[in-house]
DNA sequence: TCACTCATGTAACGATCGTTACATGGAACA
DNA sequence: TGTTCCATGTAACGATCGTTACATGAGTGA
């Protein structure tokens, strides 16, 4: 873990958020960043090797990142998490590491063995962020997997064309549906408990 | 258009469907289905070439395939379109086309003039058909745009896990949520009109 | 001063890449 | 029968790939 390493991978992560990981090869990075694919070998050990680090970086920047916007209150009440999420997942300092992370996360399921232990749990954990902090009333593994797909979806579609001002009002939108589906089944289950209550009066 | 070519694209194209298209070469590509990078260049020019063709063929074969489901009723009355869209695209015959198309996608966004005037319309235009079967108290660009993502989450999240029966009941919910507010916006409406009338008279 | 470790440069290895040159077989048509 | 065009095989080209061998300079503690 010399200074020497860690200015390398610096570097080489700025240079994949620019070019992908799909292409790479070392001696295009090694020039991009000012050293040779000799040293790279020579402190990674292998290509392989750099990859790993660089993501788990990446992965690490993401979650400290992510760890900021944390302290959010519970959905429906004050602004939503997943409002929130979204206000940090489209930054425009973030989503260059979320392209990245989607990237690799891509071609780890086209070619198992490839990062995807790299990938297995923490790189894309705002959908557990978001689940965690869904109300009771709507809380399931199929409405978990409904807002990370909507996350996921919306972000390639950000990521695509660039369209930040529909894809937020399509995210807001999203948030009034759940908001509403909150409303009615906590509004039935106020109901039925009074409905309960009398009988047992 | 040689039957000879015609039997080139056929085998490619089951070759890609396995093999994904970030890293493919001729070579293996040809010994996979029986001939000879030689012979693949002197059919499709250049490898590229190759991969303009097939995945023009793909688009054109899940053009067709959509058709099929195209006969859809509105939304609300009957099976919602998005269902009718879903079961088609989760289909294990269609699903391989989806992920070659969303990986031709996803390289074009990376790598700008990559494949991108093949898939610039009619490749993910399922959303198009959507979106122009939403019935009006709920259409929207960004209901539209939200309808996109939730289903290139929830197939992306498929293609990543294969687990059909979380990502369809995901799907189902979504559905639940686009009907309450859709009865929301038209009871809404139907008071206001009544409202209306009232004063009227 | 001397040995030793770390960092770095030069150059090459074998493999694979997309592509091409050249030759040939075989069918169709004059 | 001869010619012409399509299909195919063999072999190679130059480029680039990840990786490695070898040498050397720089710093550092004994």
């Amino acid at each position: 873990m010399s200074d020497r390493k860690d200015q390398l991978i610096d570097r080489a992560i700025d240079y994949l958020l620019k070019n992908g990981l799909a292409g790479l090869s070392l001696r295009p990075l090694a020039a991009g960043i000012g050293t040779s694919a000799r040293l790279l070998v020579f402190h990674f050990g292998s290509k392989e090797g750099l990859i790993e680090e660089v993501l788990g970086e990446v992965q690490e920047r993401l979650r400290i990142s992510l760890a900021t916007v944390a302290s959010a209150k519970a959905l429906v009440a004050g602004e939503a998490p997943m409002k929130r999420c979204w206000r940090w997942a489209s930054d425009k300092r973030n989503l260059p590491y979320l392209r990245l992370l989607y990237e690799a996360h891509f071609i780890a399921v086209r070619v198992p063995g490839t990062y995807e232990r790299y990938l297995n749990r923490s790189s894309l954990n705002w959908i557990e962020f978001i689940a965690s902090r869904l109300p009771e009333s709507i809380s399931s593994a199929a409405m978990a997997t409904l807002c990370g797909a909507v996350f996921d979806g919306l972000i390639m579609e950000l990521l695509s064309t660039g369209d930040l001002r529909r894809t937020t009002r399509a995210l807001d939108d999203f948030i009034t549906l759940l908001r509403r589906e909150h409303e009615a089944r906590t509004r039935v289950a106020r109901i039925e408990e009074r409905t309960y209550k009398k009988r047992k009066a």
